[in-house]
RNA sequence: GGGCCUAUAGCUCAGAUGGUUAGAGCGCACGCCUGAUAAGCGUGAGGUCGGUAGUUCGAUUCUACCUAGGCCCA
């Protein structure tokens, strides 16, 4: 990995901070940054905002109440419905009962939700009737000590037509009427099936609220359902209840039961003792809460739409099923907040006026704290006073005013991250005189799908109109050698730095190439020793490579292609179909496919073929042999590419190998500076590799012959054998032509082969190899049999061809 | 519980618009060589292509469900 180690780039720096605030002014000036409420987890002593990881869920014994929401329809309403039965005369009421353990959450309620799917009984009581999940009847009858009741009937919580969506029905302890909604996070585990709604004091409720006041649901609903939260910070009820101002929610809990006992909606209470969060640092229990918060909307100016246009148009994403992925969650996010109540990170540069209220916050307010950050850092926020951070003569727009209270919440850290192409692209681009805006590529694992870039795409769109990348590629997650996730209490973690200190960084590297990334990557000491041997099948082939072409001078001794074998060129043309394939899987981002490829081409192309034949010429012929040089120059080719090739993987071994060359050999002194290798197309000849695979599967049958005389005892080493081939026509001319060319012997490595036409045998296999013992003595010098040893009175042990190759 | 994804020999990976005995390298077993030697070569064994059902003349390849696993969300 090349990087500007000098240089990085931090989020903590004042250009950065600055960037964040400027971005920030992009986003308000494209008119799509408002204020509104959600509900967050709050300690009403500590006064503070909490994340989740810092809240403990202890037990904690609440009310458990059951409340009537009486259904404002009539009868006959309820018949239109098609959820009516033959409920009789006499009934007074139908209610939906709920139940809930946050009595003071009553005063914010805004609906009350039904699980779809599930079966409702209607529970007549005296002269009422009763809305309850069929399988929790006999738990609220129990619970609320109802005596004597029948079930009317049953009706599913969605109908076709009708059905209780959007049914309304009184409040219990507030003005104006709830609207029945369907949702599927109801459960039966505990109350009534039916669950009360308020959108300031819960997660669900809120979405469901989200859900409701958009487009599609609000035909349902007709008013949109408000994020209510009548509490403050120490958790008492405000002016908006007034019945209660001033009271905590916990000291307000009995009174309000009181009051829904005296109207008579109460149906049942109790006692609950549950698990319930409290705050980490000072141990009391938590509220949720809705607060003021920023957001970013996804409907204005088409951000959405824009985005999942976007997706399709523009960006690859890598693998490809990367696009549905981030599609989905475009698709189906709701607002992005922008605003985290904590007090390390970049503040929002908003202000509200201290006489009305008015929330203030414009692209020129934001420019002009952007260059105070700039200068002093984002601290500057927090240590001068709302007055010194605007600029001079700033007044209320709504009413005038001169003082205002600066934000108090800090920016998502995602909006940090997601405007990283504008802090960091753009400028340093610039600086080197070089565009580099859009990035090409943004790297990082499946989970970012949600953060990085999500956040990126958006912030992208907002400010510039486009994704601030050309492709995405997400890879899977470590996990050990069974796809099992890493844990410490598992013990199954392999950490990076154990790797290194055992195996080296270059194993490391070689195992991030060749596993593939698309799906989880395995890592377990059995892979990783894979690793270490296909490391040094590359590292010997290399070093073969080198030591045969010491006495080599590319200037001086190589050959022209016309002059090279057909093995040579055969060698050739398998090196660039490697460039070839290697080639292509750097540029697809395959890299496992390439470390695929160089082990395959070094253990079979290279050591198993074509240098186990060439160590004959190599060692024996003269130094200067034609043969010999010509198998040098395609030596040294292949040396220098397959370098080039590991280089942007195994880039220390490369260099390494790289000075090892002789600089007569290389055209650079580093190997990360050549030019990368490109498959030359003069080297591909479909008729000469048509005719190798045929004789390479001749020699292949050869070996397993050599093998069976080898388990008779009959031979050792293959140049103790002599080959006897009978072959019909095709495959006898084919063989001839390369019996004194190529030097058949030497294509299979034995010291004799002689070869016979016959025409007897099947279309498959059309030859049949027989072995013997070789003729002559063996030359000391290579190894070979041959009958010409003995026959030079100067050198009796040698053969003709050694006698000649040292005249 | 929802969204997206994965499952082919001991390991890492190929493969087929569905069509004869599913491939490679490594590892393993056995053997050879001793001029790549803490190397090199050869031969061989290894897979009901996660499971079940369906579509089809035919499925490892398509569909559904299940199991195991991963990320995100609830």
């Amino acid at each position: 990995m090349l990087g500007d180690w000098n240089n990085p780039y931090l989020t903590m720096t004042y250009d950065y901070e600055a960037a964040i605030l400027r971005e920030f002014g992009k986003f308000v000036k494209g008119g799509g940054v408002y204020k509104g409420k959600k509900p967050v987890l709050w300690c009403p002593v500590d006064e503070t905002a909490l994340a989740e990881a810092e809240v403990e869920y202890e037990d904690h014994t609440s009310p458990s109440i059951y409340v009537k929401f009486p259904i404002q329809a009539t009868l006959r309403e309820l018949a239109n419905h098609h959820i009516a039965l033959p409920l009789g005369a006499g009934i007074s009421q139908v209610s939906i009962v709920i139940w809930t353990t946050t009595p003071w959450t009553l005063p914010a309620n805004q609906a009350v939700c039904l699980h779809p799917d599930f079966d409702y009984a209607f529970v007549r009581v005296g002269d009422e009737v009763l809305v309850i999940a069929e399988k929790l009847v006999d738990a609220v009858a129990k619970a609320c000590r109802l005596s004597g009741y029948d079930v009317l009937g049953v009706r599913k919580g969605r109908i076709k037509l009708g059905g209780f969506e959007g049914l309304r029905c009184r409040r219990p302890v507030s003005e104006g009427t709830s609207p029945i909604l369907l949702g599927e996070f109801v459960t039966l585990e505990q109350g009534t099936g039916c669950v009360h709604i308020a959108p300031g004091h819960g997660q669900e409720d809120y979405e469901l609220a989200l859900k409701y006041n958009d487009p599609h649901g609000l035909p349902v609903i007709q008013t949109p359902l408000e994020v209510l939260a009548p509490v403050d910070d120490q958790g008492r009820f405000t002016d908006a209840a007034p019945e209660w101002r001033g009271k905590t929610v916990f000291e307000a809990n009995p009174l309000i039961v009181q009051k829904m006992k005296a109207s008579g909606v109460l149906l049942g209470e109790g006692t609950f003792t549950h698990p319930y969060p409290h705050c980490w640092r000072c141990k009391n229990p938590v509220i949720f809460r809705a607060t003021d918060q920023w957001f970013v909307s996804m409907e204005k100016n088409d951000l959405r739409k824009k985005a999942l246009e976007e997706i399709d148009s523009r960006v690859r994403w890598i693998p490809k099923w990367g696009r549905d992925r981030i599609y989905g969650m475009i698709q189906s996010r709701p607002d992005w907040c922008l605003s985290r109540q904590r007090v390390w990170g970049v503040p929002i540069p908003g202000f509200s006026c201290q006489k009305c209220g008015h929330v203030l916050y414009s692209p020129e307010i934001v420019e002009h704290v952007a260059r105070l950050v700039e200068q002093h850092g984002t601290d500057v926020w927090f240590e001068r006073e709302a007055a010194e951070l605007l600029p001079t003569g700033t007044t209320c727009s709504k009413c005038g005013g001169h003082d205002f209270d600066k934000e108090r919440d800090i920016l998502d850290v995602w909006f940090e991250s997601g405007v990283s192409h504008a802090a960091v692209l753009k400028p340093r681009g610039k600086a080197a005189g070089q565009v580099w805006w859009p990035a090409d590529l943004y790297l990082e694992g499946s989970d970012q799908h949600r953060g990085w870039f999500h956040s990126t795409l958006l912030a992208g769109i907002t400010t510039d109109g486009r994704a601030p990348y050309k492709s995405v590629l997400t890879h899977g997650f470590v996990v050990d050698g069974d796809g099992k996730k890493m844990s410490k209490s598992a013990g199954n973690v392999v950490a990076p730095q154990e790797v290194i200190k055992q195996h080296g960084a270059e194993i490391l590297r070689l195992w991030v190439a060749a596993q593939d990334y698309r799906e989880d990557v395995r890592i377990s000491p059995a892979i990783l020793s894979h690793l270490v041997d296909a490391y040094r099948k590359i590292r010997n082939t290399a070093r073969f490579l080198l030591s045969n072409l010491a006495d080599y001078d590319p200037a001086r001794d190589a050959k022209p292609d016309e002059r090279l074998s057909e093995l040579d060129r055969w060698a050739l043309m398998r090196l660039h179909d490697l460039i070839d394939r290697v080639r292509r899987g750097y540029e697809e981002y395959e890299f496992h496919l390439i470390v695929h490829a160089l082990n395959n081409f070094c253990s079979v192309d290279l050591s198993a073929i074509y240098f186990d034949i060439l160590k004959d010429r190599l060692y024996t012929f003269h130094k200067g042999a034609p043969a010999r040089r010509a198998s040098q120059r395609v030596l040294h080719e292949t040396l220098l590419a397959l370098t080039k090739l590991m280089a942007p993987v195994l880039s220390f071994t490369a260099e390494e190998i790289w000075q090892g060359i002789a600089e007569r050999q290389r055209e650079t002194d580093s190997v990360h500076l050549t030019q990368f290798p490109k498959a030359d197309p003069r080297y591909r000849d479909t008729e000469l590799e048509k005719r190798w695979e045929q004789l390479l599967d001749v020699r292949s049958k050869v070996q397993a012959e050599l093998e069976n005389k080898r388990r008779e005892k009959l031979i050792g080493a293959p140049l103790e054998a002599k080959v006897l081939i009978d072959a019909n026509p095709e495959k006898y001319d084919l063989l001839k032509r390369y019996e004194q060319d190529e030097d058949l012997p030497g294509l299979f490595i034995v010291s004799q082969v002689e070869l016979k036409k016959v025409t007897h045998l099947p279309h498959y296999p059309d030859f049949e190899v027989k072995v013997v013992k070789a003729e002559g003595g063996k030359c000391t010098r290579c190894w070979r049999y041959q009958t010409s040893v003995g026959a030079n009175a100067a050198h009796p042990e040698l053969c003709d061809r050694c006698v000649e190759a040292i005249a």
